[in-house]
DNA sequence: CGTCCAGTTGACTCACCTCAAACGTGGTGG
DNA sequence: CCACCACGTTTGAGGTGAGTCAACTGGACG
């Protein structure tokens, strides 16, 4: 549960900031050389609350931006791999969470503060994160909204399937509670669904982080 | 069910579609002027699957943007009001549907076509609409995800209440279904919901269409 | 070999959905 | 002016999908 910087700790904020409220995002064959940090697994990268200073873009591994109610109850908000970009927010402060769900490497960049009306602007490459991310965004809301647990727990294994069509097996970075919190459902109907597909013949389950997709079609069915 | 166009059909789009994929909205204080376009109540302004010509500005009136399910569930994205920006795409085709929510006048503003690498690069207040919009569907997702019926209610009500600081009674322009497709709830729950929060004293119902707030704090109370 | 913890499974509960009937209001026509 | 209808809303009764609580399982690790 501890932060540690890679050996360079001096992040690329400081030469990329110009005018612009937000700086640009390298492109990814530059950023395999820029000094990266690392996170351990269920490490806080940053929290709702705090002052949003940087922008971040994933390495390796996978990240998840998170809500927290006082009661305990949890929305995880997206699940976020290599080349996504995460943390861009429309004001000052967090309006999330965000914590390492594996170990992971970021990028982190720095975002000027907001001038006095709050205005901010965006490079090219910026905005077609922050458009994604969005449009993420809305297609959970139809997911959380008018979904059964089936639909959902589809849904999302097709997400990550297409990941990793090469091999057909999808290897799980979080844990059930995760999915549950992405979902909107208990690691109990998680668990149900999953075994109840297995059942069905759609999936396979080789070890509990494993998930074989034996009949795509099925699972494609479950959407609209 | 017709769409009609303001006098001068000429939107504002040409004049000022420069180098950029996205042409800048007009401030608010050019758009009095500016050629509008009228749509009746129930209106559809786009379908999901047309192109993204174009994106919108709420002169008056309320517009939902919501996804229809092929069994006919549908899920209520967001309702915009005057100011609010909608139609912003990721990519180049609507993955949402477009309403009238009441008889409204909107302005068009032209969104040039995406150049082969799919980027696109944005204005200073465009950008600033499409960060506000992505931290309202943000919060929308968690209210749908882990929320019960009586905090979505209050939710709901909490933020048009806002709106309407000043009289202390909202105005609905939208109907118990409307409601309830936005908050993942049947139309039958809502009802039920509002007689209740009536009957603790939390809320008044004059009319149909119109809420007073009476107990704002307990309101308050159902968030977080 | 025992401990730990994530995951699974079962029995029961409950919040919300479904189906159905009654209500109210606004518009139309006699 | 009133009778009637249409339609959105409310209310009731009963059903059900997902949650809750609790016991069990099975790897991973010492």
């Amino acid at each position: 549960m501890t932060v540690q910087l890679a050996i360079s700790s001096v992040a690329p904020d400081v030469s990329r900031s110009g005018s612009l409220p937000w700086t640009e995002p390298v492109c990814d064959a530059e950023d395999i050389g820029a000094p990266s940090l690392r996170f351990e697994q269920d490490c806080e990268i940053y929290g709702e609350g705090e002052e949003a200073a940087s922008y971040y873009k994933v390495v390796s591994g996978v990240v998840r931006t998170c809500r927290f109610m006082s009661d305990g109850r949890r929305q995880i908000d997206a699940f976020h791999v290599a080349g996504d970009v995460f943390g861009i927010e429309a004001g000052p402060q967090r309006s999330l969470t965000a914590e390492a769900v594996s170990d992971c490497r970021i990028i982190s960049y720095r975002r000027l503060p907001f001038d006095k009306a709050g205005t901010v602007s965006g490079s090219q490459q910026l905005v077609t994160h922050l458009l994604r991310n969005f449009e993420r965004a809305q297609e959970h809301a139809v997911l959380l909204g008018r979904r059964s647990a089936v639909e959902k727990v589809a849904a999302f294994l097709l997400g990550w399937a297409r990941q990793s069509a090469c091999t057909g097996t999808i290897a799980l970075a979080m844990t059930r509670l995760d999915i549950g919190d992405y979902l909107g459902l208990t690691i109990e109907t998680v668990s149900r669904t999953l075994s109840q597909l297995e059942r069905d013949e759609v999936i396979e389950l080789p070890s509990v982080r494993q998930i074989r997709v034996k009949d795509l079609g099925a699972l494609t069915a479950f959407n609209l």
